[in-house]
RNA sequence: GGCCAGUUGGUGAAGUGGUUAACACAUCACCCUCUCAAGGUGACAUACAUGGGUUCAAGUCCCAUACUGGCUACCA
């Protein structure tokens, strides 16, 4: 029996060629230059925070170089496939904007030219390549169990031999066309191996475009490329599918260095042009327990999930921000340099992306953050504030939204100036910040007024404030003498320096007078400026609180 | 066991044979100041994994070792 004839009876309903498919997505007519590439993510129910790396990263590579950036859905584990989770991915996407030119848009439809792109969908494509390489010899049947393979391993492991299938352990890599087809005849359950023509001896060079060229051995491997349901291993529809939707640059995480050499063996076989490979160094932390340096783990640590940021309200810009600048060496300084910029201004090279693992740096992402929001605009830190408590705090999102001018005026204190207020570190944050300033919130109060704690000194000093001194017309200036003069009248220091030098003449200080105001007004001894708070609080509001005391 | 990669202060990270080994975050101090957040100034930090070699000169080149991570699945 020819391989031809094997071939047809392995796939009998597969017609389709590779020169059918060939033509169905043709080579894209882009520049030279430009990166088509892909994120490719198995719909698991859970991005990881490496993976939204990964995919900020090739959606910039493929932007900046005019090229295109698609979405690839790997589920030909169906195991491992969770209900709904290609939705997940395409809304957890939408939540750090990373938009894509091409892919699935929801579970039935996509956009593009170059689908389908739900690898589960695609399995006739696979069969049809995978039936090639039958008829070309390249590729053989295998009715191992799993048993037997394991067999293999354990003699292996026993003769401190290299495990795997290969050489002579390669059982059925040698069985005749016919004993195959009686064998398939007969029910026996098969899977496809590629028959690997690598001599383990030998090196090859393989390039990366992060971490340079590497030298492996070559790839001796008979391994699987369709499985028993028939659909194929990552290896083949990785070959297939990058091929097919004619990607340049497959950028992946680290974990799939070391199949290099086969994946260059696999489009050589067939006679494709290689892709070019770049592979991103994991994000790490060190293990409470242990003390060591471990892959963030998606069962250990909460912010490894992506949603972890949404919840918390830190802005994807950040996120992105920080996973650049640990990422990408020269871009925090380009960006301490270019704070208004857009982030895609910088120009991201390969070679400037880190080899080595980095530990997550949370504090690091939180300053970026916060510098980040200290920058916005009242208006819209408002829209993004409101937009997140809908989702995440719906009480003080009605509060909040009540009144838009009131709101956004509070934000606006000590903002779009030169050096902005930097207290909120994320949207999360708001509430803590500014609860006080909402009187359905100003409730079941706890008042701690530091230095004075007199409670017939606080009140005489509010009740000749608020009666003598006190106007809402007054501008800052104004404001502050008459803080001083109610200093004066009453012992306390007006001027900070004096006080300094000689703390005894008086009873206290401006600092402690205010502070008496303050926390009468808002509980809190730590707030943003105080003649703006009294400002947006209003006269009536003021009145009430303080007669409160 | 085999193969591959990585290793610069607490963290990230510049650095491609000659520098006092940048910078950022964190920490601390002082200044400024109505509090806080900022901002300013400064400090701290046993930082080039270890051991050999090449060289007038090594974080930088070579070799070994150690440690960490990855791969070695009909997972991706």
């Amino acid at each position: 029996m020819s391989n031809k004839e094997l071939a047809d009876l392995i796939f009998p309903n597969i017609t389709k060629t590779r020169e059918d498919y060939e033509n169905m997505y043709p080579v894209r007519d882009l520049k030279d230059d430009a990166i088509v590439t892909r994120y490719a993510p198995s719909p698991t129910g859970f991005i990881h925070i490496g993976a939204l790396l990964a995919s900020f990263t090739e959606k910039t590579f493929a932007k900046q170089s005019g090229g295109v950036f698609y979405l690839r859905i790997e589920d030909t584990d169906t195991k491992r496939t969770v209900d709904n989770g290609i939705m997940e991915i395409i809304n957890g996407l939408k939540e750090f904007e990373v938009t894509f030119d091409e892919g699935p848009i929801n579970e039935n439809e996509s956009i593009g030219n170059y689908g389908p792109y739900i690898q589960s969908e695609r399995k006739e494509i696979y069969q049809a390549f995978v039936k090639h390489l039958i008829s070309e010899g390249k590729a053989y049947p295998c009715f191992c169990t799993h048993e037997e393979i394991d067999e293999i391993r354990k003699e292996q492991e026993r003769d401190k031999l290299r495990i795997g299938y290969y050489g002579n352990y390669a059982k059925c890599r040698n069985l005749s066309n016919d004993e195959c087809a009686r064998r398939i005849k007969n029910g026996d359950s098969f899977i496809i191996r590629f028959r690997s023509n690598g001599d383990y001896n030998k090196k090859i060079i393989c390039h990366d475009e992060i971490k340079g060229d590497i030298l492996f051995p070559e790839n001796d491997l008979d391994i699987v490329i369709n499985k028993a349901d028939g659909l194929p291993t990552y290896h083949f529809a990785h070959l297939v599918d990058d091929h097919l939707m004619r990607t340049t640059h497959v950028i992946r995480s680290d974990e799939w260095v070391s199949s290099l050499p086969l994946h260059y063996q696999l489009f050589d076989a067939f006679g494709f042009k290689r892709p070019k490979y770049a592979h991103i160094a994991p994000l790490a932390k060190v293990d409470e327990e242990t003390g060591g340096v471990r892959k963030l783990s998606k069962r250990k640590d909460p912010e490894c999930a992506m949603s972890y940021y949404h919840k918390l309200g830190i802005p994807y810009e950040a996120v992105r921000l920080y996973l650049a600048t640990i990422t990408s060496s020269g871009f925090e300084e380009w960006y301490i340099h270019n704070p208004d910029s857009n982030i895609d201004d910088y120009k991201f090279e390969f070679k400037k992306i880190s080899k080595s693992p980095s530990l997550f740096d949370l504090d690091k992402l939180n300053n970026i953050s916060r510098n980040y929001i200290s920058r916005l605009k009242a208006t819209d830190l408002y829209d993004k504030v409101s937009k997140y408590l809908e989702q995440y705090d719906k009480e003080f999102y009605e509060i909040f939204t009540k009144d838009k001018e009131y709101s956004t005026s509070i934000l606006n204190i000590e903002r779009e100036q030169k050096k902005p207020r930097k207290d909120i570190g994320c949207y999360s944050d708001v509430r803590k910040e500014i609860w006080y300033m909402y009187d359905s919130l100003f409730t079941n109060l706890n008042y701690d007024f530091q230095k004075i704690n007199n409670l017939d000194e606080i009140r005489n000093i509010l009740d000749i404030y608020i009666n003598k001194y006190y106007s809402s017309s007054d501008d800052k200036d104004t404001w502050f003498n008459k803080m001083k003069m109610l200093c004066d009248e009453l012992g306390y220091a007006s001027d900070m320096k004096e006080y300094k030098v000689n703390p005894d003449k008086y009873k206290g200080s401006v600092a402690d007078i205010s502070m008496v105001i303050r926390v009468s007004l808002t509980t809190k001894s730590m707030t943003p400026d105080l003649y703006e708070i009294m400002r947006i609080l209003g006269e009536d509001r003021i009145r009430e609180r303080i007669s409160k005391i």
